[in-house]
DNA sequence: ATACATAATTAGGCTCACCTAATTATATTT
DNA sequence: AAATATAATTAGGTGAGCCTAATTATGTAT
């Protein structure tokens, strides 16, 4: 039904419009696809005549409900495949998401539905995201950056803003990992550091670029 | 590297010829891979300048060692995720096949040996086919039909020489399972049909249909 | 050896998903 | 408002992997 190039339009498109709001520009999508902008027009055309976008040409486009739908499903089929590759697998969560890629194309409902089961019904993946339910719904997620946090307040990692490599082994060599309860130790008013107590044990101060990409639950 | 196409046809040419031996025709690849001869030969051409197959003009063609290297890597994805499907996933033997075809084509070496490592070094896929190492090395194998055996022989059924989903579902149905004791007890001469008493239980009337694709080592 | 049936190849064409270069539309600056 | 920069579209084209119809090669029966 959707072929394999729909279903990465699909989940751009998705990601972008999560990012910045409103309509997904032609350029944004060309470059999140690596792909010429002109491919890119002409694609999204034929995406259009299959109503699983909205086209306002010359302004971008955004999903229709049925788009929407598909894209939340392979987002789901993504993120059941990380939490598998990591929980029974032994990856890392830097090691998987190319992997899940590939995977998340693999079309069988069935599938999906015996390894979310198989999984335990998991609610985030490796990274704290949370996995939308056979129906594209999500659960409720009150975290926010750290960042926004104030001295003295004590959270819990739940997720990252940032997923790049660098970023999630920095973390991983900093002994920061998901779940971890982090104490507001003081805030450096001048660059928005923060000096930060880990599980009760060691002290770290992160930059403001870090703080900002923790996503934190306040207990 | 190899494309999807690419593989599909480097495990065509590898089943053909382990099942008819020789070189494997135009017309049995077209007939095989459900495309039309014409298509074939195009397209064999171009796996012959790149040494995947040899070929000779209208005789037909034979995998080289870089195409057969890849073709078992293939059956070995394939029969490792049918493994994990059915002892992970709680899929049945005869629900696997169509799935596996998709999730063969994920590339990830380091995934395809974590999956045969968290699967404990499996021998054998749910229908009882040896899965190939890294390597593209078959474990030995003394199975052979159950209809090369005579009265009296005390076998274990370790495999099916037809792997349809009717077939599949007959053996099932009839609570027929790999690993099962069988015990010919006697043998109709006229049909060749078989008497056997299956796990020293109940005994079954096989035709000789079933029992030439019901394969078996003697104990 | 000839005729016939079957298999394989060639010729020409199609769709999908991409490309570059040229053009047009939109947004920003002066 | 005009000039300029940036974004988007159109026009024309490519390779991969398929197709049908026509042609040629191979194998079998007479």
């Amino acid at each position: 039904m959707t072929s394999l190039a729909e279903e990465n339009y699909l989940k751009a498109i998705y990601k972008l419009h999560e990012k910045h709001g409103s309509m997904v520009s032609t350029s944004a999508l060309a470059d999140s696809l690596q792909i010429s902008a002109a491919s890119v027009t002409d694609f999204i055309k034929k995406m259009a005549i299959k109503k699983l976008i909205s086209y306002k040409k010359s302004k971008g486009v955004t999903l229709t409900d049925q788009g929407k739908t598909i894209a939340l499903n392979i987002i789901r089929r993504h993120r059941l495949w990380e939490v598998w590759l990591v929980s029974n697998l032994g990856f890392k969560w830097d090691e998987v998401h190319e992997i899940a890629e590939q995977l998340e194309h693999v079309m069988s409902d069935e599938l999906i539905e015996q390894l979310d089961k198989h999984l335990g019904y998991p609610k985030a993946d490796p990274h704290g995201d949370l996995i939308p339910d056979a129906n594209g719904r999500f659960a409720k997620n009150s975290s926010k950056p750290l960042l926004e946090c104030v001295e003295g307040d004590k959270v819990k990692f739940t997720g990252v803003a940032e997923h790049s490599n660098s970023f999630l082994q920095y973390l991983t060599k900093s002994n920061i990992n998901l779940g971890d309860e982090l104490l507001v130790e003081t805030i450096e008013d001048f660059d928005k550091s923060f000096q930060v107590k880990i599980n009760k044990k060691t002290s770290r101060l992160l930059s403001k670029e870090v703080v900002k990409n923790l996503l934190v639950v306040v207990q």
